[in-house]
DNA sequence: CTAGTGATTCCCT
DNA sequence: GGGAATCACTAGC
């Protein structure tokens, strides 16, 4: 017998908090994402934490500017950005106001919502890869910079809501360097996922782009 | 499975 | 001007 999901949605102290102490915590939770469409249901398997100040690989690190602006603002808001000429990426605010800390959500499982997801994702083969990375998560959401600045602290039925789902034990908690950054914010292992989950993004590393000619 | 590369646009320097 | 918190596709093992 399992235990069904908490539908309770995160009150907002839950991302008021250190953005390492937030990140591996957000495993195991449920995101929903409700349009006129319908409802899709996102159990998050993989993270990324950045921490503003500090993070060379944070888009906050080099100060605010009008992309980044919602990092400075309120915990529990949702930041997107595009990227790349072609995607979007979403991130979880933490930690207090003003420090523009955040948690990219890098992968989930679609636990409601299939038939939507897919109708979002036509080049996903199997239902295990309509999430499996963050420009996929985010496609198969429909999220893209309209939501930029959506508080994911709000009820059932709104836009984003984040609900306390499933927390996963700390034992099947894994952590390891991050994918895709740059430079020397490569270095900090803030990537944290559910061990031996199939919805896992597969660990690129950086590659730097060849100057076209 | 891994490695390499083109696509495509926004944003900061 | 040129890099970017990526994906999809291809070749080859």
């Amino acid at each position: 017998m399992i235990a069904a999901p908490d539908r309770t949605p995160l009150p907002r102290e839950f991302f008021d908090r250190p953005v390492l102490d937030v990140a591996p915590d957000l495993l195991g939770r449920i995101l929903v994402r409700t349009t006129p469409d319908g409802l899709i249901a996102l159990r998050l398997t993989e993270v990324e934490a950045y921490d503003g100040p500090n993070d060379p690989g944070s888009h906050a690190y080099r100060g605010r500017t009008a992309r980044n602006d919602v990092m400075f603002g309120p915990p529990g808001h949702v930041y997107v950005y595009f990227t790349y000429g072609m995607w979007h990426c979403m991130n979880l605010v933490c930690g207090p106001e003003g420090r523009a800390s955040a948690v990219l959500l890098r992968a989930g499982e679609i636990t409601e919502g299939v038939e939507l997801a897919r109708k979002r994702r036509l080049s996903a083969r199997y239902d295990k890869e309509l999430a499996k990375g963050p420009a996929r998560l985010a496609t198969a959401l429909g999220v893209d910079r309209a939501l930029d600045g959506t508080d994911a602290c709000a009820p059932e039925g709104s836009p984003l809501t984040l609900l306390t789902g499933i927390p996963v034990r700390p034992d099947q908690v894994r952590n390891g360097p991050r994918t895709g950054v740059a430079g020397d914010g490569g270095v900090h292992p803030w990537r944290f996922w559910i061990a031996d989950d199939p919805t896992v993004s597969p660990y690129r590393a950086h590659t730097p782009r060849r100057r076209r000619t």
